[in-house]
DNA sequence: TTTCCGCTGGGGAAATATCCCGTATTTTTT
DNA sequence: AAAAAATACGGGATATTTCCCCAGCGGAAA
């Protein structure tokens, strides 16, 4: 009986290659490939349950997080194996929060995603040293006492969320860095990306609750 | 000498209709009308300055509250007298803390704007008994204990606001509300004119200020 | 040297937010 | 009962946000 792959990724590309990859293994067989959480749900609630899921974290609809805890919560005998291109550790220990069984970054090598599947089969999880060694520094006193260091944001970007809770609109906020509106645009979406959240509201909310603005 | 006055208002015809209102009365002079804040410093700045300022509170670029804080730091011998379409306690206590010396309902009769402008030049300032009352509610327990009881918001425009502060859309609040966009739509103006705010940005954060939201 | 990466910025497009106009119904006030 | 305020809602215009594509440039690392 070979063990059953569900593959999520919005990235159509991403999800044959993954496929691709998967049944050169005689011991995978890959059941399908959905765009997102709420397709796999669908599958899912239809019987069609595999036993490893390959999980991108960052898609439309249903992202990797939400998904992972659905999984978690309705059925936990399914391995997760987090896919993402980000090396934060935000995503990471989010992933491993929410239910991941194991995290891989979507530069590795083929030899590592087999590894990873043996290991999520025989020990049901699967750690590379990257990811413990995020885990440790996530322990480490900087990040425990200020999580606001956790999220690397540097200068120009402290400043362009300081300036971003308030009325002023993007151009605005360019004039007042003295940059183009589009180096702005590449900040908003560095914060997002390290803040893992989605619009400018919930960046001011995050800002707020980790005090890098007073009210 | 006349008293000069200079009028501050975005809204062309109505500065207009208070200049013609203004001169028809020997005893005041229109040094200048502008559009907002800055032009009004930039004007003072250049040695043109008012006795007596008519100051619209809802202004772009540099509104009634910023500018009345600068006339008070830089020439506290200006007097302000605010205008507004407002009769929310919000706007007239912001407004008197700001350094207003009047507050006057843009629905006035003509005969009330001399008044005030009498009462400013003879005793230097004019409290209405509206304002009066207005003040005397915001000193009332409801008020002072709960500054969010102040803003009078209803049942669905608190519920806006919770929602507001998230990664929906408008259109999806409306979904969860069961509403038309269009009512979401008038849920947002009203909460913004409540709360005196202009963005969505600064809502959520008054919001979590006044712990309508936790983090 | 070459390659890679972070920062900067350009063009364009789609989704959203903001604001304007207005109507109908209901409730409250006078 | 008439007038006024409050509420729900619609069309449409404009501004802003969000997300794509892409390229140069300087420093760090291989």
């Amino acid at each position: 009986m070979k063990t059953t792959i569900a593959i999520v990724d919005d990235h159509e590309l991403m999800a044959r290659a993954l496929s691709g990859l998967v049944q050169k293994y005689d011991a995978y067989e890959v059941l399908y490939e959905v765009a997102n959480g709420e397709e796999l749900i669908k599958h899912i609630k239809l019987g069609m349950i595999p036993q490893i899921v390959l999980l991108d974290i960052n898609m439309p609809v249903m992202d990797g997080y939400e998904t992972a805890m659905w999984l978690k919560n309705n059925h936990p005998e399914i391995k997760i194996l987090a896919l993402s291109m980000n090396d934060n550790e935000a995503s990471i220990i989010g992933m491993l929060r929410n239910g991941a069984h194991g995290y891989l970054l979507k530069g590795c090598k083929p030899f590592e995603l087999k590894q990873a599947l043996d290991s999520l089969v025989e020990r049901g999880r699967y750690y590379t040293d990257f990811v413990t060694s995020q885990l440790i520094k996530s322990l480490n006193p900087e990040t425990l006492q200020d999580p606001v260091a956790a999220l690397h944001l540097n200068e120009r970007e402290m400043d362009f969320v300081r300036l971003a809770c308030s009325d002023l609109t993007y151009v605005e906020i360019a004039d007042k860095m003295c940059v183009s509106p589009r180096t702005v645009d590449g900040y908003r979406e560095s914060v997002f990306q390290k803040m893992g959240v989605k619009t400018r509201v919930t960046m001011v909310m995050e800002a707020v609750r980790l005090k890098i603005v007073e009210l």
